[in-house]
RNA sequence: GCGGGCGUGGUGAAAUUGGUAGACACGCCGGCCUUAGGAGCCGGUGCCGCAAGGCUUGGGGGUUCGAGUCCCUCCGCCCGCACCA
């Protein structure tokens, strides 16, 4: 073969210096007549030193859906931005005085510089970082105009802290008991915070998870996570101190079985109704005791229940039986009302509490062999108008009956609790208000955004913002009265960053709204977004509920932001996680070193299925690498004796040549199925490698054209995945971009044969293989088939009761 | 405990609707070319067996003419949630 050898290097420099000089990846948002817009998106990249494989395996992904939009007639948004603001660069710079601003713009500056570098198809001109000011100004709009609608709050509240951060975190950064980020145990808190009513979307978060295409798992973690539950509200009145105590529960069918009655230690009313009671030491040392006591241990499943008694009863409204009343931990202050009705007979977990302290256990829904039992059956011990009724029956009635008696209502409860998005730290967007003695709470008017981060020095964190300390900065005048004020020193969350980028991306230079309407009408939903599981929860609840918001402003016509959804597998090493801790991180650079950019990249694509989990091996990057060594090597050769011209099968081929133009086409159909309706990457390249491999095997039984046409139609397939390889072949051996040119077509003339292998089986097992007529009917495969030499040997006496023929398949014996 | 996923050669994997298990690639073996090759090209390669042939998709059972694919059951691994009333 020719000598010519491919250089990766050379080639994805040419290319890369094309697209960028030509802009070649830039759109406009002018929607264009007959031509479908598509906006495919990857998740925002954090950027801290080099990307990673990670990384790369993303934008590998992306950018072939892109590709393929594109080719198949779409106008393609794909952009790049930056989720620049956030804790590690503050962390490095309290350890190394540098400021987060620059070692932030070094790390961009090195993520470009890799994106470039893979060839991934951008459109830089709506690049940003949610760290500019230009950005956050943004944000600050949205802060505000969420504050308007009651939908972002202060509030006093239990929360999360880290010590370690020494920040707040939400309850979705906490992960059993340990900060999500240090792995320090939380310790809880009662702060002033800002929040983010989420809560009030959660009906429509969860409903309109019905109309959003995403992977299965991850909209049963979401679902799970608002942990929607249908019950009742019910009154407990306690007599001695006349106070109402409303419980939540699913299951008010079984109230007759309430035997006693318990609160959370952090139920404001604990201390209160023990106060100068026998009681009143007992209580606090337990109180005292679970709120200095980790999440951890007390979360734990195989705990023992603990609790004491407060000395005081309420009274049960459907029988006004009088039960004991207790304060335990596993009552749970933050859901439902912080107090429970107990009914041991058919609450795993009151039952265990009930037999600990000796507490009565009443039987009230039969079923099951044991107590407790949590199923459904007839009520039984109740009340004459509801003993006999099944259960769910006697559940609604009981309802009905409870809220005519004005003692409880139907209620729905969620696990989901609103969002608590002040952080105190330094690199963040400032949260845009002022404390003013006179006014209280004053936005920053919209001409006077964005409130630009102040410089400091002094990063370390003291329990209180770093802001703080920028008494310049912080004090300051009212807007509405001019008096002295001091401005908020909290930042928010760097997931409010990420909640919106999407759209800004649409609209990214736009200096009067954060986008302009028409602009994301044109490009949203994302048709396609791709990322990692790790955001299945946090981000993408957040962004779903942040565009629902918007909708309701009027900024917005989209419910959902993300109609596609794509979640990729992780790149583990040695079957861990890389970290730097761990010293298993391998970086892309250095196979792009080494092999180049497009070997790399359909490597991690190659490797397997792209939404499973890999472990990554250097074995295998060689056979990708030969293969598009081999590809560019069959479109140098044939471009010789060829020179530039049209790729064209020949309908009258025939022999070899038709045997090679079939495979091209046979090609173009799998790689097509495989982009279209379902992630194939894995077997897309795969079959384009059948195809090179063809090329090669029939390269000296046939006609220059016909090589000409399978090599150019190689090109045009792995392009997607091998951008700069594909299109120099391509452009050998064309003279086109092949980014210009539509997505080839199979023609059916090609895929059709006259014969096909027709397996011959007796009682399912093969037994002979025929060339059998594609045409031929039921009646002739079976004559073929009952004149084969090897079915005789295997029936061999016994008798056929039955023949089962799939045509262009197999012809089944059944023989006994 | 609940929910979800997975289990196929020495390895990564493929098998689109129940119809030829193991495509493609790594590795290994052989041949050609070569002064040489860790380059390139061609071929072989699930397991047992000299062969004929038999066996084979984590184990067991079932449905079916036919099961990697559907059903039941057990084992192993991974992920999510986890005292949510």
């Amino acid at each position: 073969m020719s000598d010519m050898r491919y250089e990766p290097h050379e080639v994805e420099r040419r290319w890369q210096s094309v697209w960028e000089q030509e802009r070649t990846w830039e759109v406009s948002n002018e929607a264009v007549a007959g031509v479908e817009s598509s906006y495919v998106l990857e998740m925002l990249p954090y950027p801290s030193g080099e990307p990673h494989m990670g990384h790369l395996k993303n934008y590998s992904i992306g950018d072939a859906v892109a590709h393929f939009h594109r080719r198949t007639g779409r106008r393609v948004l794909h952009p790049m931005g930056y989720d620049a603001f956030g804790l590690p660069a503050e962390n490095h710079a309290i350890k190394t005085g540098v400021h987060p601003r620059e070692s932030t713009a070094a790390s961009i500056a090195s993520f470009q510089k890799q994106f470039r570098r893979w060839g991934i198809s951008i459109d830089w001109s709506r690049e940003f970082g949610t760290h500019e000011p230009r950005y956050y100004r943004w944000t600050q709009w949205l802060f505000l105009r969420m504050y308007e609608r009651g939908l972002a709050y202060r509030n006093e509240a239990a929360v999360n802290w880290c010590p370690q951060d020494a920040t707040v975190l939400a309850n979705e950064q906490v992960v059993d008991g340990h900060c999500e980020r240090c792995g320090s145990e939380v310790e809880v808190r009662q702060l002033e915070q800002w929040f983010f009513r989420i809560t009030d979307y959660a009906d429509r978060l969860l409903e309109d998870l019905d109309s959003i295409s995403w992977p299965e798992h991850v909209v049963t973690m979401q679902r799970n996570w608002i942990g929607r539950s249908a019950g009742a509200e019910v009154i407990f009145r306690c007599p001695e101190v006349d106070v109402d105590y409303p419980v939540f529960t699913t299951r008010p069918d079984t109230l007759f079985g309430a035997t006693f009655f318990v609160m959370a230690p952090e139920h404001p009313d604990v201390m209160k109704l023990v106060a100068g009671t026998d009681h009143e030491q007992a209580v606090r040392d337990y109180v005292n005791k679970s709120l200095t006591e980790g999440q951890e241990s007390r979360g734990a499943v195989e705990r023992e229940k603990t609790g004491v008694p407060l000395g005081r009863s309420v009274i049960n409204p459907v029988n006004g039986e009088r039960i004991p009343m207790y304060v335990a931990d596993y009552v749970l202050m933050d859901y439902g009302t912080g107090a429970i009705m107990a009914v041991p007979a058919h609450d795993e977990r009151d039952f265990e509490f009930a037999t600990k302290f000796d507490l009565p256990i009443r039987r009230v829904i039969e079923g099951g062999d044991e107590l407790p039992y949590a199923g459904d059956g007839p009520v039984v011990n109740s009340h004459q108008r509801f003993d006999g009724m099944h259960n769910r029956e006697a559940l609604e009635s009981m309802v009905d009956w409870l809220d005519d008696q004005g003692m409880g209502h139907r209620s729905i409860n969620y696990r989901l609790r609103d969002w608590l998005l002040s952080r105190q730290r330094y690199w963040g967007s400032p949260i845009p208000v002022v404390y003013c003695e006179a006014c209280g709470i004053v936005p920053v008017p919209d001409d006077q955004l964005p409130v630009e981060l102040p410089d400091i020095t002094d990063f370390a964190p003291k329990g209180r913002s770093p802001l703080a300390a920028a008494e310049d900065w912080v004090s300051t005048r009212c807007p509405s009265c001019s008096g002295p004020a001091r401005r908020e020193t909290d930042t928010m969350d760097t997931f409010v960053d990420s909640s919106w980028y999407f759209l800004r991306y649409c609209d990214p230079q736009n200096s009067d709204a954060p986008w302009d309407k028409d602009a994301a009408a044109e490009w949203m939903p994302v048709d396609q977004y791709i990322g990692g599981v790790e955001h299945a929860i946090l981000h993408l609840m957040y962004a779903r509920f942040f565009t629902k918001a918007f909708a309701d402003m009027g900024l917005v016509d989209t419910q959902e932001p993300f109609q596609t959804l794509f979640t990729q597998g992780m790149i583990t090493r040695g079957g861990a996680k890389m970290s730097k801790s761990k010293g298993n991180v391998i970086s892309p650079s250095s196979y792009v070193d080494s092999y180049g950019a497009d070997t790399t990249r359909c490597y991690v694509l190659f490797i397997g299925p792209p939404d499973q989990d890999v472990d990554w091996s250097d074995e295998g990057v060689e056979g990708v690498h030969r293969f598009l060594s081999r590809l560019w090597r069959l479109g140098a050769e044939v471009s010789e004796v060829t020179g530039t011209a049209e790729p064209v099968a020949d309908v009258a081929a025939s022999g070899d040549d038709l045997e090679l133009l079939r495979k091209a086409h046979w090609a173009i159909e799998k790689v097509t199925n495989d982009m279209t309706g379902r992630f194939g990457f894995n077997t897309a390249i795969s079959a384009v490698m059948e195809l090179v491999n063809e090329c090669y095997r029939r390269r000296e039984g046939v006609a220059p054209a016909s090589l000409h046409f399978a090599a150019a139609t190689a090109a045009s397939l792995i392009f997607p995945f091998a951008p700069h390889c594909g299109s120099d072949v391509y452009d050998k051996l064309t003279g086109h971009r092949v980014w210009e040119q539509p997505w080839p077509r199979a023609e059916q003339s090609f895929l059709e044969r006259e014969t096909v292998e027709l397996v011959i089986q007796v009682n399912g097992k093969v037994r002979d293989r025929l060339q059998a007529p594609s045409e031929a009917s039921r009646e002739e495969l079976e004559e073929l088939a009952r004149g084969s030499e090897k079915l005789q040997a295997n029936v061999d006496g016994k008798e056929i009761v039955k023949v089962v023929v799939v045509p262009g398949k197999l012809v089944n014996f059944v023989v006994r």
